[in-house]
DNA sequence: TACTCGCACTAGAGCGCGCTAGTAGAGCGC
DNA sequence: GCGCTCTACTAGCGCGCTCTAGTGCGAGTA
């Protein structure tokens, strides 16, 4: 900085000045100053400015490597971010890197604020977090702890994709259950709640699964060795997201399961894996990129104004009819 | 980092040097000021630190957030990046935030090195960034650029799933062509040879592609279209890579083509997406950890010794029979 | 006793910026 | 001429840390 602006004669103040595009300087010194930095290859040291400044004006995003929705929320927290003039910083977590390890490593980048998908920790821990900083739980409740909440109503998204199901004549409705996924809990409620409304209670089952590929393929083969013991399959399953509908699709579709004319199949999430079927994920669709903005507008607000009460956005999901949903096959004569 | 010095009653250096857990201080002490950090919620600001060290010892990784394999590229650079005891900041390119844009970020954060995932910049820009910091691209060549670069001999995994294919019986072997995508021209390349050495030159096809699903389900799409023409199915297909082959495999099965019975399908990177198929995709491995370790150790010698040569690392793919592929159908008399 | 040595610890400069308080000079009204 | 304001610019402190060059002190040695 020094150099430029000895080069350029002027003093390191208005070279400051002119880089932060703050008013005091000339059009004409602006443009010299801009001409010689660039000749020299300067660019601002983010640290120096981070500690003379004494704000970093940077949002840290935990995110979990391999699970695709959060890519997706990735997706939309860097535009809104940088329009709110905030710096974004990534860690992820991964099976061998904890959460712990992963905020830390925010924290002690100076991240102001803090957006953490679906975290998994206690939440006496996202209270510390939430007086260290502004923080703000994606899909996941944290009861009690000083951080905002982003999510979406399960519940709504759930009714509408069991309202479209029913509709199609289904009555043997199956939910795979997410296990300890976010947002699990509420889906199962919704689900038997669906199910009595429609007074299917007979018909109420809950397989338990996760939020993983593997739990679908696990569930389809449990499903057809049920038929091969002569069982009736359901008429459809209402996934508990969309890799777990897509494991059990390819499980059905690899044993001559026709999908929908045998069975319907429903996701959750509506994540960029719906793109690998020709005909389309029927899922339930979470906005993500409007779960992002709002996450990361929760952030900021706080980091303006600290006193903020922890606050909660519920996004409507939408149900997205693609191809894996259709009318309910025929029963066959018993 | 005043104020635990004051409350453990030493001096600043003190606390500074128990914190760098560098000789100087009783363990006595050590004891005395960690705990009494502890109390205070004191942890050091990494902005500060690294501006008066003058060294960052961060790796700066750049990824396309919606790339499979880059994640699982990642998975292996944390613990190797934490080993050699430096620290990894993530910066993510989507379709609304260019290569240059997540390049800034991370070297306006003082990233002495720079690891970035498939880059799609041209050379001379990576050349520039390799005299900024230390840069090593992965999967994608810079001829000319002081970067190292690290690859997977695909000419080495593309013949050996050619030989597969052919051992198993198949003549008519498609290839997917990946497009612009990484590796694709010694892809293709080699899937020529192959078809020549095994004397099919007669049988060569190279269908413009994609590294991407939709790809995949395109080239279904058309090849089920020939079908019905009746034009007969390529007996194997070697796709440009497993997102590629995941699109195709979802075409087919639902069509009715079985796998691997009516025909043979092979990926390419043995990504996380292979947990999809129930039985497994054969693909070629390109071992995700060990490129990512590679990546992370280039990177860091050249910042110990900045004078280094740019260096390549190809490391041998190894094809990994799982499901899609097996032996080719009997022709029909025709 | 006088000295050296090693250990535990400290003073204070400086990393590259941002920011506050200030100056110099031009323009303007009276 | 004076005071005033406004624009363009500068001096220099301080952000929280690391690091070099020390100091003080007790033990060991001649």
């Amino acid at each position: 900085m020094a150099d430029v602006a000895g080069k350029a004669g002027v003093s390191r103040a208005l070279v400051s000045i002119i880089f932060r595009n703050q008013p005091g300087a000339s059009q004409e010194t602006r443009e010299r100053v801009l001409r010689v930095a660039d000749e020299i290859g300067y660019r601002p040291d983010s640290a120096a400015r981070l500690l003379a400044r004494g704000r970093s004006r940077t949002l840290g995003v935990m995110f979990i490597v391999h699970q695709i929705f959060h890519t997706d929320l990735i997706e939309g927290i860097y535009p809104e971010a940088e329009r709110l003039g905030y710096d974004v910083l990534l860690s992820g977590t991964t099976p061998g890197r904890g959460e712990a390890k992963a905020i830390e490593a925010l924290l002690s980048h100076r991240c102001e604020g803090l957006i953490l998908l679906a975290p998994d920790a206690e939440p006496a821990y996202l209270d510390e977090l939430g007086h260290r900083a502004a923080t703000v739980s994606v899909a996941r409740r944290a009861p009690g702890a000083r951080v905002d909440f982003v999510h979406s109503a399960e519940g709504k998204g759930v009714r509408q994709a069991m309202d479209h199901l029913v509709e199609l004549g289904h009555r043997r409705i199956v939910h795979i259950d997410g296990g300890r996924g976010p947002g699990s809990a509420e889906r199962r409620r919704a689900y038997r709640a669906a199910m009595r409304r429609h007074r299917l209670e007979a018909e109420q089952r809950v397989i338990p699964g996760a939020h993983t590929e593997e739990s679908g393929i696990e569930t389809g083969r449990l499903l057809l060795a049920e038929r091969d013991r002569g069982l009736p399959l359901p008429t459809a399953v209402l996934a508990g997201n969309d890799r777990c509908a897509m494991g059990l699709l390819m499980t059905l579709t690899r044993a001559g399961v026709e999908v929908p004319r045998d069975m319907s199949v429903v996701g959750y999430d509506d994540s960029h894996l719906s793109h690998l079927m020709p005909i389309g994920l029927t899922t339930v669709r979470q906005d993500a990129v409007l779960m992002a903005e709002n996450a990361v507008r929760f952030a900021v607000d706080r980091l303006e104004n600290p006193e903020l009460e922890p606050r909660e956005a519920v996004l409507d999901p939408k149900l997205v009819i693609r191809g894996t949903s259709g009318p309910a096959p025929q029963e066959p004569a018993r």
